[in-house]
DNA sequence: TCGAGATCGTTCGGGTCCAAACTATCTCCG
DNA sequence: CGGAGATAGTTTGGACCCGAACGATCTCGA
């Protein structure tokens, strides 16, 4: 495969490019590491589970919290699922268009808007899960499952230093 | 912040919800958190860093590739950059326009294209990228800095696993 | 009570994001 | 030499993604 380079090749090149600038390498090294496994544990789920049931991961994150929550309010569902309120306002849309849930005005509080899945909703949550996490088994496979809750801790320290 | 849950509470529901299934509990533990820190470490330095210079991170990220290697073939940066090429495509339209970066296309090999910074394109690399380096080490205080090639190697794992 | 300010979800505009279809180019075998 | 097939980048269509602006609703103090 010609013109590609391994991740090893790339690290080289950039201490070789950067070398005399006062920068934290090994800092830089578990941010890239980071988006990359986010990004190529995200694709192949994608590919594998999701695609064939026509859902895109954010529809699919949704789906999740709200099927977890029973029923969830957006700013809630939004936190959780890492995307802004612009963003779920148009996801729920589509979700809602499909049937897999429906929109609730609050009844005490007019402003808010709760989200509950519908009966497909949650069906096609029950079958798909399961799936969903034989690929998360899989995409942690390289590693010692010994370390897997140090890692998860890991993974919350960044994000907690991420959120201020 | 009412309706706001923690991560803890998050994984208290989701143990209880799915209490029965035949899952991998603690697989879940590092793909959820792999994408809540992911998700977070973006938005935060998309906000401080790369905001104030008008940049998405995709775009930040392409250019960084092709500061990088001097001079990158599409094919290189989309594999790098984690994104199709269609994708880059658009990206690299847009880019161009800003006169971040020219497209060339390769002389002995038609159907190729290279990609090459400009004098304002790596003007703005220069610029940028220790501040962004500053956010990567913000991102990962947290952690204990003798762990972090460690956790950088977990993380190549994950990417490897997840690239079958 | 009544309005200033806070908070909620939606809309808008511009930029990703991808698979699939497409055009252009190259390779290589007959 | 010539065309079938492989390969590279672009276009297309539909969905996501965000900040900013917006209208609706609630809160609370004077």
């Amino acid at each position: 495969m010609p013109g590609q380079h391994t991740l090893d090749e790339t690290e080289s090149q950039v201490a070789t490019r950067l070398a005399g600038m006062d920068l934290d390498f090994e800092a830089m090294a578990v941010t890239a590491n980071l988006f990359r496994a986010a990004n190529a544990a995200r694709n192949q789920m994608e590919r594998t589970v999701l695609a064939k049931s026509n859902l895109t991961w954010t529809g699919f994150v949704v789906l999740w919290v709200a099927w977890i929550w029973e029923s969830a309010e957006t700013r809630e569902i939004a936190s959780e699922a890492g995307v802004s309120k612009a963003t779920l306002s148009g996801v729920l849309t589509t979700l809602e268009g499909r049937g897999l849930l429906v929109r609730k005005r609050g009844e005490r509080d007019g402003r808010l808007v709760t989200v509950e899945l519908t009966t497909a909703g949650k069906r096609l949550m029950k079958g798909l899960f399961p799936e969903f996490n034989k690929a998360e088994r899989r995409v942690t496979r390289g590693l010692d499952s010994a370390q897997l809750p140090a890692i998860a801790e890991y993974l919350r320290q960044i994000t907690q230093a991420a959120s201020d």
